[in-house]
DNA sequence: ATTCATTATTGACCTACATCAATACATGCC
DNA sequence: GGCATGTATTGATGTAGGTCAATAATGAAT
C-alpha cells in the first residue's frame, strides 16, 4: 500500500512528439491506456514494455495459471474464454484494440486467453506494471475506465446467456461485432461501411460465445438469409441487409412506433 | 480529465480514532471502499454522504435513468438486474456489504437495483464523487480492486448462464450464496455455519438468477433433497448436508481423487 | 381457528434446442 | 484439374427445460 515517489507530470493536450519511436506510430496510443499519459510517462512505461506477435490460434495465456505479463492489443482480435472441468467451453469476451487484456492486482489468470487473428500486443511484466500502476493515478484512472466498460459488456452478455432465443443471439452478436469491426477499421484509418465484415469467427467459436451448438448457430444463420436481413458470402463475409429488424431481434425497441 | 489540489495523506496503519461518529461504528468501514482511507480522508467524505434506509423491495435505481447518487451497502442485500423490453430479466448480480454500487463516471445507470432485504447504504451524489474519486488515488484504486472482482464473478456467471444444467446452476448459486451469507455475518461478528443460511431469493429471484423458471428451480430443489445434499425447512432455510457433492455438481474437480 | 394471499411443489404435456448423421461447401495441395 | 481436410449446412430424432394447470405450504389478517 505505500506509495512510491514518482513525479506525476500533469498536462493539458496529449503530445506525442517526444514519444519512443515505437509509441508514436502505435495505432492506439490514442485512444488506449496510454491516452492519458504524456511523453514522459510513455517513454517511462517503455522501458518494461515489450512488443510480442502472436499467430490466429496462439494461445496468449491460461486461466489459473500464474500471471507473468499484461498486454494492451495493438492488431488484432484476442478471445478470452472459461472451460468447465468437463470441457465445456463459454467465450466471455473478445479484446479488440486498444483493449487490456490480464487481471491487474491477482496473480493469477482469470480465463484463457487465444488469438483470434494474428495479434501484436504491448506486453508488461505483471510486478513491475502493478507497481507502476499504483504510482501513476492517470494510468489507473483510465484503465478503471476501460474496466468499467468491460464490466458493462459482461453483463450485457448475461441477459443475452439467460434469457435471449438462439435467434436473438445471433442477432445480437452480429450487430456487436459488426459495430466493433467498424470501430477497428477505422482506428486504422481506414474505409469501412458497418454493414459489411468478415465473421473471425467460426461457427463453433460463434456457438461457445452464444451458449449453443454449431447447429443451432447455423440453422439461425440460414433463417436470417432466408428472411432477407442478412447475406453471406463464403460462409464468412457477412452483410447486413436490414439493421433495422435485426436490432429489433436483438431485443432494442423499435424506432418507427 | 483536470487534476485538483487536494492534499492525500499516506498512512501506514487505519486508525479510525478520529472517524466521525457515524462512520466509526460502521460495519463496513474496515473492509469496503473506505478501508484504505485515513480518518481525516473519511471525514472529507463523509461532507458528501448521507445514510438512507431501504425495506425489502424497494427500488434503489432504475436502468438507463440518469445517475444521481452511487452508494455503498452498509447492512442487507441488493439485487442487481436488467430486463428486455418484452419483461423478461436478468438477475446480474447481488451486492453484500461492503459492494459499491452504481455505475462510476457515466451519467446513465447500468442496471436495475432493488432491495433484496431492508438495507442501509451509504449515499454520495454522483458529481461529487467523481471529483474527489479522481482526486483520491487510493480511494480509485481501492473501488477498481473492488470492480475487478465484480468484473471476475460476472465472468465466472457467464460460464454458468451459458454452459451449466439446471442442476448444476441451483448448487453454484446455493454454494456461491452460502459463502457469501457466511461472511455477511462473520462480517457482524456473529457466529456462523457456512452450511446453514436462509436463502433470501423467492424461486422466482432465483430463476430469474440462473436464466431458468420457477418450476424448473423447484424441481432441482426436490431432486436435490431427494438425494440428501440439502435439507430445505420452511422453503427458505436451508441446510447443506453434503458440500462436496454439491461442489462437484458445480463443476469443481473432487478432491478426492 | 378460519380465511385469504402469496409462494412453492408437482404433474402432464410441449417446444426449442441438442444430438446424431449424412451431405455440401471451401480451401489447400499435388 | 482431382483429391484431401476441415468446416458448414441440413435433416431426423431425442431431451432438458419451458408452459400450463392443479394442489399444497406458508404466513399474515381477523
Amino acid at each position: 500500500m505505500q506509495n512510491k515517489n514518482v513525479v506525476h507530470v500533469d498536462f493539458q493536450s496529449n503530445d506525442c512528439e517526444g514519444d519512443h519511436p515505437i509509441c508514436k506510430v502505435c495505432e492506439v496510443r490514442a485512444c488506449g491506456m496510454c491516452s492519458e499519459l504524456s511523453s514522459e510517462n510513455v517513454n517511462e512505461l517503455r522501458k518494461i514494455t515489450r512488443t510480442k506477435e502472436y499467430k490466429a490460434g496462439d494461445v496468449i495465456f491460461c486461466d489459473e495459471e500464474p500471471t507473468e505479463n499484461y498486454a494492451t492489443i495493438k492488431n488484432g482480435i484476442v478471445k478470452l474464454s472459461k472451460i468447465l472441468p468437463d470441457g465445456r467451453q463459454q467465450t466471455i469476451g473478445l479484446g479488440f484494440p486498444p483493449d487490456f487484456i490480464g487481471r491487474a492486482f491477482k496473480d493469477k489468470n482469470a480465463a484463457f486467453a487465444s488469438a483470434l487473428t494474428d495479434v501484436t500486443v504491448c506486453t508488461f511484466p505483471k510486478n513491475l506494471f502493478d507497481d507502476y500502476l499504483k504510482a501513476t493515478p492517470t494510468l489507473e484512472h483510465k484503465l478503471f475506465e476501460l474496466t468499467l466498460n468491460e464490466l458493462d459488456s459482461a453483463r450485457d452478455w448475461m441477459l443475452m446467456l439467460g434469457r435471449m432465443t438462439a435467434l436473438e443471439k445471433v442477432a445480437t452478436l452480429l450487430l456487436s461485432f459488426s459495430e466493433r469491426m467498424h470501430e477497428a477499421r477505422k482506428l486504422h484509418g481506414e474505409a469501412s461501411d458497418i454493414n459489411k465484415f468478415e465473421l473471425l469467427l467460426t461457427r463453433s467459436e460463434v456457438s461457445d460465445f452464444l451458449g449453443l451448438t454449431i447447429e443451432t448457430v447455423s440453422r439461425q444463420f440460414s433463417l436470417l438469409k432466408q428472411n432477407g436481413l442478412i447475406s453471406i458470402k463464403n460462409q464468412r463475409f457477412i452483410e447486413v441487409l436490414d439493421r433495422e429488424a435485426l436490432n429489433e431481434l436483438a431485443g432494442h425497441e423499435s424506432y418507427t412506433d
